[in-house]
DNA sequence: TTGTATGCGTTATCAC
DNA sequence: GTGATAACGCATACAA
C-alpha cells in the first residue's frame, strides 16, 4: 500500500555511495569531500529523504526528544508555558511529547512512562500531584524538571530541591500586592484560595507571611474547592458577610470567576470590596473591571525550563534551582477602600459637626 | 555513568527464557503458557522494565505517536483542541507531539518534517498558513486531518477536502446570530475581523450569507489586521462613527478585547451597541456584561480529530469530513437596541405630540 | 509451548 | 576520503 519510505540506503545507491558516507555527509562531516557532500545532499533532497529518528535513537541510546506533562493545557498558564517551551525547544531541534496529566495519579503515571518509554532526553512536570521523588523514580536516568509551585511537599520552603526547579517568585509577588494594599488604604483582607494543589497553600502562606511582616492583621481564609460552581458561591456568600476591605485570590481565573459572581450577588466593584489576582492571564487585562494582578512570563517560565534541560545535554547537571521575577501590575480593581453608607465603623469613628 | 536501562534480554536471563518468550509474553500472547506469562511479567515488574519504543517502531514501522500542530497553544481554543485530542489518543495508549506553527510557513514546515522523521502513525493540523497538498506531501504518506476552517483554500466551498476535515459549522452558528439578532430588533451590524487567517473570512462570508438569506442589510466589515493594539483601536474608531447597531466579531478574543476598547471609549455596553463572539471560550461566560457567544465543544473537536486519526489505523481510509454542531448561547450583551437620545433617527420617526 | 535467527534504519568503529 | 560491518532493542517467521 505505502510506497516505502526511503532510506539512507537508497540515497546511498542512487548516489554511488555507501551508506556511511551517506550518513556522514548528511551530518556534515568534514572528512567527506566537498564534492560527494553535494552529490548526497542533492540526492536526499531529490529523494525526499527524511531521517527515521527511531532507528537514530535506538543507536544513540537517546532520542532528541522531550517530555513535557501539565495538569490540562486549556489553563491560559499552562498554555503559555507550554508554547514557551516546546518553541525554546524545537529551536534546537527538539521535539516535545505533550501529556495532561489531570490531576489523576495513574493518568501522571501513565504518562511518565510513556515518557521513559520514548527514552526521551529530559521531562519537564508541571503542577503533578506524585510525590518528587516517584516522579523522578519513574523517569530515571532522564532528567526532570519541575515547573511552578505546584510540587512542594513541604510547604514553607522556599525550594523543594536544589536543582531542577523553575517557578515565579510568589513570596515576592505576595509581597508586592501586601505592600501595594496597605498603601492604598485597605485594612481586612481576604483569601480565596481555587483550584487544590499545593501552589495555593504556598501562596496563600506567602499572604500570611507578607502581611505579618508588615504588622498588618492576619487574612481571613476562604476555601473554594471546587472553583466552578458551589465553591464561589459558598465564598461569596461568606464575603457579603463578612465584607473584608480586598479579596486577594489564587489566581486570575479565580478573581474573575469571584468577580462574577459578586457582580451576580449585586456587590459593586471594586467599589465595595477590591480584588486581587495572580498570574496575569490575558484577559485579567480586559475585564471589567480590570484586574490588578501579578504579572510572571510564563512563557519565560516555559523557555527557561527548556533551556534548563538542554543543558543537560552534554551529561551535566541540572541547573540550580531558580525563582522567576513577578511584578505587581496596578489596575482597576484596587482603587482604595470607599466609605461605604451605613457602616458602623464610619459612623463611630468620624466626627460630625453639630448645628 | 546512567546505568543502561533494562531491556527485554534483561528479563529474559532473569526469566531463564528466550527474549523472544518474554516479547510474547507480555504483549499477552496466548501461545504462552499462563505459567510463564506470569513469572515473566513478575520479573519485568521486578526489573522495572519498560520497553523501547525506538525499536518497537523501528521493527514495526509505526509509532504509537500522533502529531498535532496548532498555531499556538495560548489561545484557550486551541488549547481546549489539543487536551481533548491528547486525553482520546493516550486512552488508546498513543503519545502526541506537540509543534506550534505560528503561522510562520518556515516554523510550520519544520515542524512537519520533524513529525515525518517521528514515522508519526497520523497528523492533526489546526490553523497552518500552508496549503494542504503541501501539507499532505510533507507527511505522505501518513494520514493527515485537518481541524478548523482555517485552511480553506477557496472561500465559499463548505468543506475543502471530502476526507478528513473536522470544524465547527460556522455557517449554522452565524445563522443563529442573525436569527437572534433580527429577532431582537437590531437592523445595522458589523463584522470585525480578528486575526487573520482564513477562518475569519469564512465566518465574514457566513454572516453575509445569513443576513441575505433572511432579508437584512448587508454587514459593515471592519478589518482589524493587528488584534493587539492598533487595529483594534481603529476599528473602535470606525465603530463610534458609524454606530452600528450591534457588532458580530470573528471570535471571543476579538470581541472581549474589542469590549474593553469601546468601554475605554466611554461607550456603554451593550445599551449603545450589542456584541456577538464566537467560540464560547471560558471568559465568556464570566465577562462584564456576558458575552453571547456562538459555543462549539472545542474539546469535543479535539476528541472526534483524534477518533478520526485512530480509525485509520487498520489502514483504513480517513472518515469523511464532518461538521461539528454549534449551539448560540444569548447572555447579556445582546438585549436588543435601545433608543439613543439625540439620535436623528428617533427623531424624525417618532412622532412628538404637541402641546 | 518455546527458542533461533533475521531485519528494521541509523551511527560509529574499524579497515582500506 | 570512503566502505564494510557491528551494534542498538524489539517483533516475528520459522524451527524445534
Amino acid at each position: 500500500m505505502s510506497p516505502r519510505r526511503v532510506t539512507l540506503g537508497d540515497v546511498a545507491q542512487r548516489a554511488s555511495v555507501s551508506v556511511a558516507t551517506v550518513s556522514r555527509a548528511l551530518s556534515g562531516d568534514s572528512q567527506i569531500s566537498e564534492a560527494t557532500q553535494q552529490r548526497v545532499r542533492q540526492v536526499a533532497s531529490d529523494l525526499r529523504y527524511i531521517p527515521n529518528v527511531a532507528a537514530r535513537s535506538l543507536v544513540l541510546q537517546s532520542s532528541a526528544t522531550f517530555g513535557l506533562m501539565t495538569p490540562d493545557v486549556t489553563d491560559p498558564i499552562h498554555g503559555q508555558v507550554v508554547t514557551g517551551f516546546q518553541q525554546r525547544a524545537a529551536e534546537r531541534g527538539y521535539s516535545v511529547i505533550l501529556a495532561n496529566g489531570f490531576r489523576d495519579a495513574e493518568t501522571e503515571r501513565r504518562s511518565l512512562r510513556e515518557f521513559a518509554a520514548h527514552r526521551v532526553a529530559g521531562v519537564a512536570v508541571m503542577g503533578s500531584v506524585l510525590r518528587q521523588t516517584e516522579v523522578k523514580r519513574l523517569l530515571s536516568p532522564s532528567p526532570t524538571l519541575f515547573i511552578g509551585s505546584d510540587h512542594l511537599p513541604a510547604v514553607g520552603t522556599d525550594l523543594d530541591l536544589p536543582r531542577g526547579c523553575v517557578r515565579p517568585d510568589d513570596r515576592d509577588g505576595m509581597d508586592q500586592v501586601v505592600a501595594h494594599l496597605i498603601e492604598r488604604g485597605y485594612r481586612t483582607v481576604a483569601y480565596v484560595s481555587g483550584s487544590s494543589g499545593a501552589n495555593q497553600i504556598v501562596r496563600r502562606d506567602a499572604l500570611i507571611a507578607a502581611l505579618a511582616a508588615r504588622g498588618a492583621p492576619q487574612p481571613v481564609v476562604f476555601q473554594a474547592d471546587d472553583v466552578d460552581d458551589a465553591g464561589l458561591q459558598a465564598v461569596t456568600a461568606q464575603i457579603l458577610r463578612r465584607r473584608p476591605d480586598v479579596v486577594v485570590c489564587y489566581d486570575d481565573k479565580t478573581a474573575l470567576s469571584l468577580m462574577d459572581e459578586l457582580r451576580t450577588a449585586g456587590v459593586n466593584l471594586p467599589d465595595e470590596v477590591g480584588v486581587v489576582g495572580f498570574d496575569d492571564i490575558p484577559f485579567a487585562r480586559i475585564s471589567n473591571p480590570r484586574l490588578t494582578t501579578v504579572s510572571q512570563r510564563s512563557d519565560e517560565l516555559g523557555r527557561i525550563s527548556a533551556e534548563f534541560l538542554l543543558a543537560t545535554l552534554d551529561g551535566k547537571r541540572l541547573p540550580l534551582s531558580q525563582l522567576m521575577p513577578v511584578t505587581l501590575v496596578v489596575r482597576e480593581t484596587t482603587p482604595g477602600p470607599r466609605r461605604r453608607a451605613g457602616t458602623k465603623a464610619k459612623k463611630s469613628t468620624v466626627p460630625v459637626a453639630i448645628r
